[in-house]
DNA sequence: TATGAATGAGAATTCATTCAT
DNA sequence: AATGAATGAATTCTCATTCAT
């Protein structure tokens, strides 16, 4: 009878490994070494779980990923009614309110994946991947609001953003006024959606 | 009769080659000994000009930082008359406005930056100092339309809106609407400070 | 199942290695390319074992003085009775008579530590350390011929002139008369302890 | 009309910033750029005065050996009559009597030189002729008290003692008793030429 | 003589990855 | 699955020496 696999928990220990030295050191300078004694692992059994560094970071893009799906998901489930202008702050809130659980390790490690990306195909296509998904759910609740023409060109805006405020409060964290960044986007996302033309363009 | 100094041509020469090579490799993949290369000089010679390669790095900083000032400076001189509200446009154009001149490794240099801003006390000391300059010049722009009381937090917002482009346009080039940035951001300037409520606060 | 771990031996093998190097090449020139090989194993093996070359330095000098107190301890094992006077003349043999087992290369490396302590605050920590324990025996050996008063001061001079003879054997040994190291310190040792002025005072 | 010749100037102060920069870092860290900033001169004119960097440790080993000559004359010179006696002594005093002008850093120095006369040949030729001379003549003045027979052993003893406190003052000042050198080593001095059987020697 | 830029060969150290157990 | 020793390539930095002026 063979042991019941872990090797999922591994797998995850060393993610959440990678995500907290990463945080703290950039990629590069994570190694594999320190990864493993943060997951309280051996470094041998990174590479047994894990075909080489890349793919670790990976899938940690991925989870961030799906971390951000789950909490936009469940700020649209509250959106009463079929309030269209109400799920795009829904949207924005899920990104830059901090309700406590604020992350600050993930947003530095998604601003320093930001930065991979530029280098690494493959953690470009991943992240890519993640944005497009994201952008093409915004852009859907803004065409909801004024109409598909100008609908990419504002989610773009206010994904682009979000994204300023995550580089901002990892890189530079005394400049940003504290608690202000929802707001402010949910007050760019109200100029750029409903002014009268914004809604003649619906 | 020694030769003549030309110390600052070397500086400048390696400092592009950083820039060159920061710009597809990142930070620490951005071997001295490649620096060298793309400067066209032996690698030995970076490290009699400069005492080690974060040196490098910082008057890298501070050259980006200076070339985006001069930008700024010349659109704001060209704002006729006294107009607060084009003032405020010119400084969004001084950044997004692609006027042929485009700079995408620069950009892409700037969003790496950004990340090792996160972890190099230095990097972030020098990148804190620069986003302070510009972001206190953009609150005056701001305040001068809008007062002061909310000029800090809106021009936070605009700020974080440009540096959101920076990283979607070097980390995810294929998903933003070509053109679209500078328009998009004067139009959430716009938003924030055209409205009845924003005069009011002036 | 792990393989059983070596660290002890391996970190013995590099120790060796240094000294070997060291005692033909002094310190700076034991490069840990050639350490290594003089061990048998590959450079960055010595690194996974010693944080830094500095560290095997200061292991090494532990171990020339830990077999320096073996040497001592029986040599005075061998005094018969409770002979105060033999076992200064002990202690000198220990550090001097040649008895087959004379190590060339742990004094050309003792000599080198010297030098060593002179600029490297750790070495010169370690080698004070060591030096003060000897020091301090061969001080109580010596008060218990002549007294205390005196003792420290001879002791001093005694310690000098075997490291002195060290010198000189291992930087000029050409010009020392072969043998009579340690016969000429223990006559010395009979000029300070056995006038009768050095008597009075005990 | 040729400028006059400053090629020994520029060579002696070669020789007083090597000094001053090995006393403190040790010959293979004392780089030859150190050494032409404490010199106040250019690092390339160094290599216009010397061939490389190991001729100005010969030549500084020379001046200090030299230096050292000149104290043993004047101290010889003022001993009174035929004293032969006290011309040990005064030669003794030359080497170790700390009269206002004690010189650390030509201490240090002196200790940095014979670890490098292990390895290098060039160096350990010099060191050996150095030493050598001085043996000859401390032991020209041994012999004159106790005769020939025992004048070698004699006078590489008390050497070795002279030596010993450099190393001892240079590398553990503090457990050196301060200004015992001299007095301990006359001491022993007296011990091994003033006994009964020492004169019978002679 | 003098300058200081330039070269290129190491130096220590780090680290992803492999492997024996 | 797991360990941690082992490898070897890559990296930053230092430095004696050379050279153009």
């Amino acid at each position: 009878m063979p042991r019941p696999s872990n090797t999922e928990e591994r797998r995850q220990q060393i993610v959440d490994g990678l995500l907290k030295v990463m945080a703290e050191r950039g990629y590069e300078r994570a190694s594999v070494g320190e990864i493993a004694k943060a997951a309280g692992l051996s470094p041998g059994l990174v590479h047994y779980h894990f075909s080489d560094k890349q793919e670790i970071l990976l899938v940690l893009v991925e989870q961030l990923a799906s971390r951000a799906r789950i909490r936009v998901t469940m700020r649209l489930a509250r959106v009463k009614g079929d309030d269209a202008r109400a799920k795009v702050d829904a949207f924005i809130d899920a990104f830059l309110a901090t309700g406590g659980d604020a992350a600050p390790s993930a947003v530095a490690s998604w601003v320093t994946i930001s930065a991979e990306a530029i280098r690494q195909p493959e953690v470009r296509a991943a992240y890519d991947r993640v944005v497009k998904a994201d952008l093409e759910q915004l852009e859907l609740l803004v065409a909801a609001v004024v109409g598909k023409r100008r609908a990419r060109t504002i989610a773009a805006g206010l994904f682009a953003a979000v994204q300023g405020y995550f580089v901002l409060s990892a890189s530079a964290p005394d400049l940003v006024p504290p608690g202000s960044a929802a707001g402010t986007v949910k007050r760019m996302a109200a100029g750029l959606l409903d002014t009268v033309e914004a809604r003649e363009d619906a």
